[in-house]
DNA sequence: CATGAATGAGATTTCATTCAT
DNA sequence: GATGAATGAAATCTCATTCAT
């Protein structure tokens, strides 16, 4: 059923993935086990989040190269890439809740998590002298930008070349976020 | 009318921005005034993202220092996130517009001018040595993924600072665009 | 005006026959010069089943042979019939702004007076002894429904074959109404 | 809820049967239920015209007698008046379909299959001898109108006498029909 | 005469949800 | 657990009409 609502989310779009669609999606004949299940539409669209969230983290988890900051920072950024070219639907949804999220907490706090994270990188990262001085927080914020725009790009451009995005954006995120040389 | 609209989806969402709540806050006795002037809800949001990214281009356009194509970029990038700082709104306001937009062209389509123009300015700057060798199109979507993160920001962290991010992005960008020193 | 009306509604039916759609079909730029010239909606309708009534009385009054009941009778089936295949738009729409009449008087009426006209034909004829004896008022009701039909589907038939619907009304018609022979 | 159609049809013709009048007159409580069953208003409407028909082509079809097509034809005609007089609702319901249905196929295609029975008939006596020589398809359509003569005077003219229009449309027919006397 | 903005009623349709089975 | 009928709110859109210009 969750993954029935990550598939509509994707194709139709996060306003118009009505449960009618969804049940239509999952083989149900009724809408009312989606109501059943679930205490309302924001609980089914935060458990598809979690969900999401859950599979993308194990995902670059995987892959990660935590030998120093950089390598790290670095490995997030090509995992990151990678699994949109694995699960392209997954992050295409995920992106559309994030976008509409309203401010404040809620569904927004689920990017918060990835973007503290970051920012903790960044801060270790530039005691030891990987990186060079910036706003960990605003380069954090950055960095999951430049991801969230290959998400969009690979919905927008079909025949978009992924390795190519990986490369350009660990190349980009090292000379912005590396100590200046001389 | 359209600025009612701008109003409505920066304050609830583009999805809560029915036509009820924006002939509220435009002061008129019906929503069917909106379907009088517009052919449905789609040709109104249209224009609604016409009329900000007119007044965005405009403002931009005249803080433009195109004395060379790196000055073009930084400068381009310094006036695109001081104008968040000048009219909020109209940026949430395109920022909703944009993500709920599906593939292909729509108001997807609104982003490519910019991006086409961007990526023309880093053929350029690359011919000219301002800049690196790197994808002129996705440092172009790049980029902008970056200003239209501030934007984001803007919303969810109302006590942000515009001018922190309008420093760091220019110098993320600078560094990210420009040749490496040996 | 009520031209474009007389197209409207045998292009769309008399239901879908808005004032929008009229004043389009018109050149005009607004709906209110149709309430400024017409009480009401059904105002204009009244109106335009007036003009074609007048056309079709005037075409039908010119052709008829009243050398005797029988043949002004058999001249109006043809003229009627011809009528159809020289303004199809104007049958067409009066019959639907019959049909859709609901009962009592108002647009009803209108189609009252060629039924008086013709049972009092049968009744003069049937004193003459050109008809047989049947109820006047049925059998004018009757000649009035085959008119009808050919209209249509004079509609629904595009290639119809208007002269044999004529012949064939014509010889149905006289046999339905002449004496009986022995 | 297809019966509650019929019976506002007939009330309010099909022009004003809106879905509040319906589902008010079915006992609902609101009209989604209707839009919840049907694909739309003419789903509705389709259902009702054939649930309709069908209801006539059964009480016709236990009346007919068959012994000859000439019996068939009148005994066709009898049975059709009289289903007037028993269902007057579901007559007055039909005739509003059909006579608002646009050309082509749709509802007007409902009485085509009526029309290729009797056309077929009417084939079937004129080579054993029991009709003369006319064209089956305009007789068939003329028979029918007559028929949908009387359904139409039946809701305008409330004291209408059935039996006198049975009889008179008998009549009619059979001379309309048979062999002319030398 | 003609325009076009404005109005309010009303229509269909979709939505999430509830309830009895 | 699953179904499908039923509900009420809300949304978009069309309609005829009015009014100021």
């Amino acid at each position: 059923m969750v993954d029935a609502t990550v598939a509509v989310i994707a194709e139709v779009g996060l306003e118009n993935a009505s449960f009618a669609k969804i049940a239509k999606h999952a083989g149900l004949s009724s809408t009312s086990l989606i109501s059943y299940h679930f205490a309302g539409r924001s609980d089914l669209i935060a458990t598809v989040a979690t969900r999401v969230r859950t599979a993308f983290a194990d995902y670059v988890m995987a892959r990660l190269d935590e030998s120093s900051p950089m390598r790290t920072l670095l490995s997030f950024c090509a995992a990151s890439v990678d699994f949109i070219g694995e699960r392209p639907t997954y992050m295409v949804a995920l992106r559309q809740i994030l976008a509409a999220a309203p401010s404040g907490k809620g569904a927004s706090g689920l990017a918060s998590d990835d973007r503290e994270r970051l920012a903790a990188l960044f801060v270790d990262g530039q005691r030891c002298g990987d990186f060079r001085e910036f706003d960990p927080a605003t380069m954090a914020s950055f960095v999951l930008a430049l991801r969230d725009d290959v998400i969009g790009r690979s919905i927008a451009e079909p025949g978009l070349d992924i390795n190519l995005c990986r490369n350009e954006m660990v190349a980009a995120v090292e000379r912005a976020t590396r100590k200046d040389h001389r």
